[in-house]
DNA sequence: CCTTTTCTTTACCGTTTCCGTACATTCGGA
DNA sequence: TCCGAATGTACGGAAACGGTAAAGAAAAGG
């Protein structure tokens, strides 16, 4: 059951049916954070809590027991959670233990074949190498990848565009597109850019 | 009540009896943890815990309503226990918290390169030999240094170094970097610090 | 409490980079 | 083949950057 609500917040998820099952894939894998009941077959999670290192653990169990919450925690536990417990503070606690790795790389970049955006850095990857782009470029490209294979109209593009730079026109626009497209066929020999006729761009498939 | 515990567990306390009055000792000082009850004359807890930043904070509420425990989490809080607590539990969680901001202090030295940043003596080392940074360069470096060639833009190295040094604006920050700049090439002969355009500065690899 | 030193901010100017317009050239459809 | 639309290049103006110098604020020292 937790399996589907995690999922659902968009967490990937692995799960071990025991104590050594657990060890077994924490030797192969270090995920983000760990869930784990106390009631375990074979290895107790009082036995498996002690191995687990470099990963947050919160401990998920039945026990109201205040002596096993202190025990948990002080050993190494980065939370104690008692069933039965309300699903979304489950899900608030596992963000408050995440929030710390995730805050450092939030990933919204965009991707399009050979092209990376980093929007939160303003940078741009192509075929792997670095391409220093102006503002008004990235602005078009990033508008351009967030509607792949699809036309953008040259007046959405200058509306989006008009919030860097203000006076941008027709006539400026198809300068940048311009640039754009030299800068993106000197890094990696392809033309990414295809021009619809009479209405806009848009990224070509190939 | 709970000074006397906290006091017996060897921990150093100190209280405010109003959201106001917490805000305005946290002006001046940065504890280690806060310990932050809901229920407070003038400003609430909800009010006062956005205004916290950089220290982990414990919301002890009589509420035992999931919305919000939720909200506090997902608002910046480190743990949410609820009254009645048991004491032991509630120490076990302090000393979790702690035990993370310890853990994180510990390997906190930054290296780019020729560069070493020590946060915790506020020492820069370049090519072997120390460099004395005032508190804005070494924020600055700090920064660009925590996201290795990754621009940084100007906007988020305003608000960063606004902590230690309010009135800081875009005008000031060239000087800054100019000098860090300076700094670092009288030391090292190179030039780590790389602008770009319209957007902030980076990191140069070689 | 005043002086000295250090750091931060503001101001200025030369330089670089970018944006927008103009014009010549090429391309696509009828 | 012809015409309109799009592309590429060139140039002037505007904005941003780099460095220096000096004024103002904060910290240190006597």
């Amino acid at each position: 059951m937790l399996d589907a609500v995690l999922i659902k917040a968009g967490y990937r998820v692995s799960h071990a049916y025991s104590g050594t099952e657990a060890l077994l894939f924490l030797s192969g894998e270090k995920p983000d954070l760990i869930l784990l009941d106390l009631m375990l077959p074979g290895l107790s999670g009082e036995e498996v809590l002690p191995e687990i290192k470099g990963v947050p653990v919160i401990v998920m169990s039945a026990k109201v027991d205040t002596g096993d919450k202190v025990n948990m925690l002080l050993g190494g536990a980065a939370d104690y959670i008692t069933k039965p417990f309300d699903i979304d503070e489950l899900l608030a606690r596992i963000a408050v233990q995440l929030r710390k790795s995730e805050a450092s790389d939030i990933d919204d970049s965009l991707t399009f074949d050979d092209i990376a955006l980093l929007p939160r850095t303003w940078q741009a990857e192509v075929a792997g190498q670095d391409v220093r782009l102006t503002k008004t470029e990235f602005a078009i490209l990033k508008l351009l990848m967030e509607n792949p294979r699809q036309v953008v109209t040259k007046s959405i593009l200058l509306d989006r565009i008009s919030e860097d730079t203000p006076d941008c026109v027709e006539s400026s626009l198809k300068v940048h597109v311009s640039n754009l497209r030299k800068k993106l066929r000197d890094a990696s020999g392809k033309d990414y850019i295809e021009t619809v006729w009479g209405i806009g761009f848009k990224m070509k498939s190939e």
